[in-house]
DNA sequence: CTGTATCCTACCCGATACTG
DNA sequence: CAGTATCGGGTAGGATACAG
């Protein structure tokens, strides 16, 4: 399979700036790859969720994380916060159209990591047995 | 633009597996997308590199990380380190074909960022003009 | 040139408790 | 239900010096 030439294409069209010290994208980056970043808008991409909702379905984050990780999302009109004023408070958590099309880069890049993730274990248990017997 | 058929696609293939506490995916995915994963596989995108070459290309990392991420993509099966016995030592890394099938993924997601900048940081603006007057 | 070793700091993140 | 406040541990990550 020619691998090389569609992958020309996407690479060469990364701007060097990226790997600058100072790109303006290492911030937002740092957010949607952070540890709940990608979970949270893929959690997101079938459809609007409640705070409680992300809670149980995202399995092993805290309250404190969820919600520190949502606020910034929203800043970065990533994810629109909807608050029906009910008692008691419902909130509603969807993604904004850019949001959406940041998801489906992520489930791409997610599905990818399930995919791929036999072989990356295989990997990783010949390196380790190559040279830690010695040991 | 109809971007919820396509969209459901994507996501619907996700195993829910990869919201679980304990889903292998994790560690790899910490690694990638860890502070330096993403830049230091787009920077071998375009063809195999030195430790020297890489360490100016991007900028900010220091040896150690470096050093750290690079041996840590190797042991995924993700990068080749290629050691040429002269002196002084060149060491060449390279990614494997695994490494640049994910390559593609991440320059795809890198150039979204570049791409959708201005967007996020306008979203930034309005949301930070929003309540902080008030203060 | 290509790393490793050491020290040190910052902050990420979790656990718990509390508010409206 | 949907958060915020506070505390504390673990670790990612930088600076520097040193080694092969």
């Amino acid at each position: 399979m020619m691998v090389s030439e569609q992958f020309q294409d996407v690479f060469s069209q990364l701007p060097a700036e990226i790997f600058g010290r100072d790109c303006p994208t290492r911030p937002v980056m740092a957010q949607v790859t952070g540890r709940w970043g990608a979970l949270i808008i893929a959690a997101l991409a079938p459809g609007p969720m409640r705070f409680s909702g992300l809670h149980q379905h995202i399995g092993g984050i805290s309250q404190k994380m969820l919600s520190q990780y949502l606020k910034s999302l929203v800043r970065y009109g990533l994810v629109e916060r909807l608050v029906e004023p009910t008692i008691p408070p419902q909130v509603t958590y969807s993604l904004t159209p850019l949001g959406q099309s940041l998801a489906q880069q992520l489930c791409t890049l997610l599905s990818w990591f399930t995919a791929n993730t036999p072989a990356l274990e295989a990997a990783q248990q010949r390196y380790d047995a190559a040279d830690s017997p010695t040991r």
